[in-house]
This record gives structure tokens, C-alpha cells and sequence, in this order.
DNA sequence: TATTGTTATACTCTATAACTATA
DNA sequence: TATAGTTATAGAGTATAACAATA
């Protein structure tokens, strides 16, 4: 099965992408997940359930990412002025620097996968990527803040 | 950052096929660990051990697994005659029934993906991935038993 | 009535460490 | 002394369901 072969082989790039990440974030106290709100914070402060909404998880699975993001001071929950119901959810500093830390090790993670890759093969990487993201249906995700 | 993106895209499209997959495999009880597990044992029984070393886990873990798949009765553990510390996990019928279907949903989920790729395509996407996957360091899993 | 986020509860996958039985 | 796999324990990430406060 050629079509098995190849998905065989995305599922190994991004399981050792994935583990090449966590190792390099685990030194900030971070995790894919915990990086990936901490990236949402950048702009400002963001609501729990857009969080939610944003990373296509339930409510319940934010609410235990921020627990354990606000029990290590990386981020804060704010009162939502607009709706008392609601929490906002911002960046500490220390968030803050963490969130930058963690972002120039996975920048560097990623440069070394790519790194000796043709421009030709990368701008060819990116389409077919894209017409096999489309096959699988509209983005659900905000990918960009992983 | 053209690198991230890429690295964003192929996220973005094994996670979709990672939670269609998820989805189908529900059906028959399974998950990809489980299905892993059950692909591995297809040729006759195997030591736990072996698996673990297979799927680059801890000897916890396949304890943790197999465990679930014998209350399933998807399979079982026997001695292993060659070394009385060993245990050999190999399928009931039941779990060589639901391999084989995960198997056939898995090929259907996959097929979906690559439908409409172009043969020079697949062909690319192979090369770019190998080279990939070798710069991201020696094979550690046995990714065929995905 | 509907929505926001919490508690309560539970499952899967994963890990480390200590231990038992065997080699 | 080393190995195979278990118990014991833990933690992250995820889910559903019931509920409180608010809209």
C-alpha cells in the first residue's frame, strides 16, 4: 500500500518532531498544549471558551491548562469586565518570557528539520500539504498558535 | 517564518487524520496505541518487551495497554516457553476480527487523504519525507505496525 | 432559557521507581 | 548481577455530566 507508506511517514516526521519539542520545551515548564495557550496570550488577554474554541478542545480541558499555567505564575485569570460570567486569561511576565523562550527552541527544532531543503522541495511540500489539509476538511484548528 | 509554516501544515494534517482515524477506530474498541499493538501481534505471539522496544515506550506502558486489550479479549497472555519471566501477548479471533476491520477503516480514512494526489506528487512527498525523517535522527519505532 | 466556566469523575497514554521471579 | 514484567504512583491531556452564576 503506497497510500499507507506515505501516511506511515508523516505520522513518523511529526511524532519525532513532536518529541524533538517536548524536550526542548520541557526545560521552560512547557508542553505542546501549555505552549500552544501561552502562544494564544501574545496579542492581549483572551477568553477561556475562545480558547477552547480556538484549539477545537471542551472547556474542561481549558480550565485544567490554565489551572496548571496559573499554579507555575505563567499566566493570570481577570475578571471580564464585559460579561461577569467569563474569565479572561493573560500572560504574567513570566509568561511572557517563557512563551519566547519556547518559541526560538521550536524555531530551532523546525529550522534543523528543514534545514537542507531545497526551495524547490519546500514550496512542493507546501502545496501538496495544503491540497491534502483541504481534502481533510476546513481547519477547525488556529494552527498559527502552536 | 517560512520553516514554521510547514511545520504547522503538517501538524495540522496528521492531527485531522490522527482524530479521523481516532473516530473510526472507536468503533471496534481501539485507539492508535491499541491498533499499534494489535498490528504488531498479526504474525504470531510476541514477547511484551518487544513491543515496548518496537514502539520506543516504557515496559509500563505495554503493560498498561495489553491489560486493557485482555479485558477486551482482544488478546492473551501465555508463558513464553523459552523464558518462564517473558510473557507472550498474541490475538484472540476477536482481536484478529478487529484488526483486520481497523485495518480496512484505517486504508479508507487514508485513501481519502491521498485520493486525488497526482502520482508525481506522491512521489514527491515520499523523497521530501524521507529526507526529513532521516535528518530528524534514526528510526527509533517500527513505524510500519502504525 | 442559554451561556461561561467550574466541580466531579473517569479514561488513555505515558513515565519513574521499587519489587518479584527468573536467568 | 542482569533481565522481564509487574505493582505502585504520578501526571498530562482529554472527555461527559451536573451545576452555579450570569446573561
Amino acid at each position: 500500500m503506497d497510500e499507507l507508506q506515505l501516511a506511515e511517514q508523516m505520522l513518523s516526521c511529526v511524532t519525532k518532531m513532536r518529541r524533538a519539542l517536548d524536550e526542548r520545551l520541557k526545560v521552560y515548564g512547557l508542553s505542546v498544549p501549555r505552549k500552544r495557550v501561552l502562544g494564544a496570550l501574545t496579542e492581549g488577554p483572551v477568553r477561556q471558551g475562545t480558547l477552547a474554541a480556538a484549539f477545537a478542545v471542551t472547556p474542561r480541558t481549558i480550565t485544567e491548562l490554565v489551572d496548571g499555567l496559573q499554579r507555575d505564575g505563567l499566566v493570570e485569570r481577570r475578571d471580564d469586565p464585559a460579561d461577569r460570567r467569563a474569565r479572561l486569561v493573560c500572560l504574567t511576565p513570566a509568561g511572557r518570557l517563557a512563551d519566547e523562550q519556547a518559541k526560538a527552541a521550536r524555531a530551532e527544532v523546525i529550522g534543523g528539520m528543514f534545514a537542507d531543503l531545497p526551495a524547490e522541495d519546500r514550496a512542493a511540500l507546501a502545496r501538496i500539504l495544503t491540497s491534502i489539509d483541504h481534502r481533510l476538511g476546513a481547519v477547525p484548528l488556529d494552527e498559527r498558535t502552536r
